[in-house]
RNA sequence: CGCGGUGUAGCUCAAUCAGGCUAGAGCAUUCGCUUGAUAAGCGAACGAUGAAAGGUUCAACUCCUUCCACCGCGACCA
């Protein structure tokens, strides 16, 4: 026994000690931490560390490089990081190629607005290079606010849809369409301005108010009549049709109706007239038609005006039936279409503005339900027609005039041959009415004038004309079988399937999260039209197409696109403008059908949802497959719901195209972030919050945070007090951290580890206890369910640790001396826990978890360990936990809540403050008083009380039911012991420590040993 | 208007798929304890007519129908 003076029993108590501050200052430590990794290479080392690792590729949607980062920016990503973060901690090489998307008629359009007047003089080239350069600088500020987020990847070389060799592979891919037969040239109608003579994007259009003729017109029906209804046999039967476009109606080829209406066959002595049969009252006022009976018909009407209904019946009824055109000689269809309402709104291409439809909805209704349709000069029309096999009729030229075929108005201006063309029928008697119609309609930008609906030549990716069969080799699945068995439903196997046909059954393949994702995308692909690639603007990859200046003919093949982009691929796609056809051809090329030297370049570029659905198979050129060999599926894609019809959607269809394949093994999609009410958040709203703001204020590690504790499937909440909560929360299992490091101080895992069987069961139940969370974590990572990963851990640590374990353990860690192997004890499992939390927070916490990595005593002095947590592997969960044990402390803890209670009333009363000045009697039942028994020694350090007295019952029969019963809280026996706390009535009898009790008086001289030694 | 999704305490989540004790946590709030995790820790209390209305069932948060709200996409919407 020393023979020093006693000690200073406050220097003997073993309080927490660490580097890691309870204040996280995460505005300094998250940028110095990114400085570090950056100087350490850290992405570079993960890729390394996971060298010949199973490949696991999450494939980045190219956000567009156009403006700044907004939260859903910032969560789309963050929920991607914590993806390819955890799949590289479960041990997968999950490399992070992030990506932008360049091109397109947004930055077409800032460019425009920022060039202003000076764009008309400027050389296509010029432009382009005003908007890589927007791009360039966009991409760059989108870079550094990601990384900024504590997201590791290529960000050095990201993949860019405007680089050579992107544009080369674009039009190489776009080739491949060429090649299976998907691609065809058609017509669709598209805003037209005839003074400026160009197409308009709809952002170019304006709304202003205009005087359209509104008509009326009635088309002769050609067939039977008896075959709409037996009461019409033998009448003379008119559809009628309501337009404020009548110089469309030289372009008329069809009248659409909708399936669900009720139609009316209304009697007007010699004639028949069908309409809606809800809007029969006022077209018939309108025109004029009607008497006044005294009976009431069907539907009466409030204006006293009558008409005899002789036949009514669905617009289904009428399919595919014909009329005549009203003054030409050709047939108009009857067609069936959803689009058609009863508002009017419909009518018209040129009613435009839907709001202003429905608002003269309410106060008087236009139209007849049956639609004018040209396919040529509306959307609808075009739709419909191209489903009904009509023709793309366009009589109308650049100028706005009337082609040559067009009889009686050849030549003539479409708005001046409005008036004449409303008169011509006046006088060929097929108009019943016409006025004046005031409505808005949308006019040119630049010039103010208004424009029309137009079909100009586009290109098309064909949705349901089967492939041409291929010449290589069938590609085989992984399972061995012929690709081509999604033909399965074609007798003649040379017959290659449509892209729809072979997206709806690729789907079936891919893994949908969540599982509602199916069909959605079924859905979407159902109802796609043709995809229309072409786009009349200049920033974008050309359509690497030629005509013939002799013949006209369109020249597009395989090699010809090859050779182009090839070029590209040295020069980027601005060859495309630089250089002439003839430098752009193959030399000596002639034109196939005409053998003509002389050729001419397509103007338009490729739709931009072409370029992004290309970058899975351009990435993987350009990143993997010198690597990785042959191109394969990526891993998962993972984007906001939107892209369904966006992303996912052409992505589909390039990877169809390309390598037969869905280019995704797994779609993983989330909700959109929206403010504490639910609402969307938009910048005009005010409700938008901003992730540089939450950044500056919270630090990126609460954004993170944020995105991992709520569902990401739905709509997310962000709002201050959801922020406050999450800050809340990260300190919480920061100060859970802290107190695990803090008492490892002093602890050497290799040398004071205390092997399992020798720890206290308490001990060992925390290790189960995180056994358990291990697994649940690991299952969740995997799913994806980043918030189960959060809430386990965060429940965890305030649970199981905090309000149980670090509260009873805190006795041992600080009383006991340090090296007592009880105390070695909590401690190994306290690295153990640290441990694990460093590694199952690190892809949520990238920060955080790599601070506490740092602080945490390494195995071996450390050179083992690895430099940072995100090298580290996930800890293993032994799965092989003793339930035993667990349903034991099950109960115990139950207890305990019900001490505790017992405990707060005596506080209540007064009779204690501190639960050591407690003790505690308890009257067990025989179901639970064995194992009371078996922990009595036990039990005041699992309440934290100073004693604990077990008792028996008098008449156990009768209390078979209650498992505890009678706890008393009364006040501790003894005194307080100046070092522990605890109250002993061994206090005292130490004449070396008169203040403390005979557990402290043996720690103590366990301590003096320790030093003396 | 069409397609899809979501509604559980003030907040974030469980249990819902295969209906079954008194709908569970944590945070927040209030109160108390502690002052050896201390701009921390512990405890207790309070807090949900399960968006609403019907229906099926012995039994419904769960299944069915309707409706409302919100979100996304598509619509001749911005």
């Amino acid at each position: 026994m020393s023979t020093e003076t006693p000690l200073e029993l406050k220097k003997t108590i073993n309080l927490p000690k660490t580097n890691f501050g309870q204040k996280a200052n995460l505005g300094q430590m998250e940028p110095a931490r990114l400085k570090k990794w950056t100087e350490m290479n850290l992405y570079g080392m993960i890729r390394r560390a996971r060298e010949g690792a199973p490949l696991f590729i999450l494939h980045d949607g190219p956000p567009y490089a156009n403006a700044d980062i907004h939260i859903g920016t910032a969560l789309n990503k963050i929920l991607k990081d914590f993806v390819v973060k955890s799949r590289t901690m479960l041990g997968f090489d999950a490399p992070y190629v992030p990506g932008y998307d360049c091109h397109g008629l947004p930055i077409e359009l800032y460019v425009d607005k920022k060039l202003g007047a000076k764009k008309a003089n400027m050389p296509a080239v010029s432009i382009r290079r005003a908007c890589r350069e927007h791009a360039a600088d966009a991409l760059k500020r989108q870079t550094r606010d990601f990384q900024r987020l504590g997201i590791l990847g290529l960000w050095e070389n990201p993949y860019l849809t405007m680089s050579n060799s992107y544009e080369a592979e674009t039009a190489r891919l776009f080739g491949r369409f060429i090649e299976r037969g998907y691609v065809y040239k058609g017509a669709r109608p598209v805003y037209w301005c005839i003074h400026d003579q160009t197409a308009l994007a709809e952002a170019e259009v304006e709304y202003r108010e205009h005087t359209s003729p509104s008509v009326y017109v009635k088309f002769p029906f050609s067939g039977d009549p008896a075959q709409i209804d037996e009461a019409l046999a033998g009448r003379k039967v008119f559809f009628l049709i309501w337009t404020t476009t009548p110089w469309t109606l030289p372009a008329n080829l069809g009248i659409a109706v909708n399936p669900n209406f009720e139609y009316a066959a209304i009697d007007n002595g010699d004639e028949v007239y069908i309409v809606a049969i809800e809007l029969a009252t006022d077209v018939m006022r309108k025109c004029g038609i009607g008497k006044v009976f005294p009976q009431a018909f069907d539907p009466p009407n409030d204006a006293g005006v009558v008409h005899s209904v002789l036949a009514r019946f669905p617009g289904s009824k009428l399919d595919r039936l014909e009329c005549r055109h009203a003054w030409l000689d050709r047939p108009s269809l009857l067609m069936l279409g959803e689009h058609v309402t009863l508002g009017g709104e419909a009518d018209a291409e040129t009613e435009l503005d839907v709001k202003e439809a429905r608002d003269k909805k309410a106060t008087g209704k236009a139209g007849t339900g049956l639609v004018h349709t040209a396919p040529g000069h509306g959307h609808d029309d075009f739709v419909i027609g191209k489903q009904y096999g009509l023709e793309i009729y366009c009589p109308v030229d650049n100028a706005g005039r009337f082609t040559p075929d067009v009889e009686y108005f050849a030549g003539e201006g479409v708005f001046e041959a409005n008036p004449k063309i409303v008169e011509f029928m006046r006088e060929r008697g097929v108009l019943l009415f016409s006025e004046n119609y005031e409505h808005r309609y949308p006019h040119c930008w630049r010039c103010k004038n208004p424009v029309i609906f137009r079909a100009t030549p586009q290109w098309f990716i064909a949705m349901d004309s089967a492939a041409t069969k291929e010449a290589s080799q069938p590609e085989l699945d992984e399972d061995g079988r012929v690709r081509s068995n999604y033909t399965e439903n074609f007798t003649d196997s040379e017959v290659g399937v449509s892209l729809r046909e072979a997206a709806l059954h690729e789907i079936e393949r891919v893994e949908w999260i969540p599982a509602w994702g199916f069909d959605r995308m079924r859905n979407m692909l159902k109802g796609r039209p043709d995809w229309c690639v072409s786009r009349q603007r200049v920033w974008g990859v050309p359509i690497p197409a030629f005509y013939c200046n002799a013949c006209n003919e369109a020249v597009a093949d395989k090699g010809i696109v090859n050779h182009v982009a090839d070029i590209f691929e040295k020069e980027s796609a601005d060859a495309w403008y630089a250089k002439d056809a003839r430098d752009l051809l193959p030399e000596n090329f002639k034109c196939p059908k005409c053998g003509g030297e002389e050729f001419s370049k397509e103007t338009d570029i490729l739709d931009v949802w072409f370029d992004s659905g290309s970058s899975w198979a351009a990435t993987w050129k350009e990143y993997f497959a010198e690597k990785f060999g042959e191109w394969q599926q990526a891993d998962v894609y993972m984007e906001g719901g939107d892209q369904y019809r966006g992303w996912f959607n052409s992505s589909l269809m390039v990877s169809l195209a390309a390598h037969d394949r869905a280019p995704y093994k797994a779609v993983v999609t989330h909700g959109w972030t929206v403010d504490a009410q639910g609402k969307a958040m938009h910048k005009s709203l005010g409700n938008a919050v901003a992730p540089e703001e939450v950044i500056k204020e919270s630090g990126a590690e609460i954004l993170r945070l944020w995105c991992a504790s709520t569902d990401y499937h739905e709509d997310m909440r962000v709002a201050p007090e959801i922020l406050q909560r999450i800050t809340d929360g990260y300190r919480k299992l920061r100060n859970t951290a802290r107190f695990a490091l803090g008492n490892l101080h002093g602890f050497e895992p290799a040398r004071d580890s205390v092997a399992e069987d020798e720890m206290l069961e308490i001990d060992r139940w925390a290790l189960a206890e995180l056994d358990e969370v291990v697994a649940l974590v690991r299952a969740a990572y995997k799913a994806y369910e980043f918030h189960a990963v959060f809430h386990r851990l965060y429940n965890f640590c305030t649970v199981a640790l905090s309000a149980r374990y670090f509260d009873i353990i805190k006795d041992r860690l600080y009383t006991f001396a340090p090296r007592n192997i009880a105390r070695r004890s909590a401690q190994t499992v306290l690295y153990k826990i640290a441990d694990a939390l460093a590694r199952l927070l690190a892809p949520v916490l990238v920060f955080t978890a790599d601070e506490i990595w740092e602080n945490l005593p390494q195995v071996g002095g450390g050179d083992e360990a690895p430099s940072s947590v995100h090298l580290a592997t996930f800890p293993e969960s032994t799965n092989v936990q003793d339930m035993e044990l667990r349903t034991r402390w099950a109960l115990l803890f139950r207890l305990r809540d019900e001490v505790l209670a017992k405990l707060e009333e005596a506080r209540a009363a007064k009779v204690i403050g501190s639960s050591l000045e407690a003790k505690v009697r308890i009257r067990p039942s025989a179901l639970v008083r064995k194992t009371l028994e078996k922990y009595k020694d036990d039990l005041r350090y699992i309440f934290i009380v100073s004693q604990v007295e077990l008792r028996e019952w008098m008449d156990e029969p009768e209390v078979h039911s209650l498992i505890f019963e009678d706890i008393q809280v009364e006040r501790a026996e003894g005194e307080k012991c100046e070092r522990c706390w605890n109250y002993s009535v061994h206090v005292g009898e130490s004449e070396r420590y008169p203040a403390v009790c005979e557990r402290c008086v043996e720690a103590l001289r366990e301590i003096e040993e320790g030093a003396a030694a």
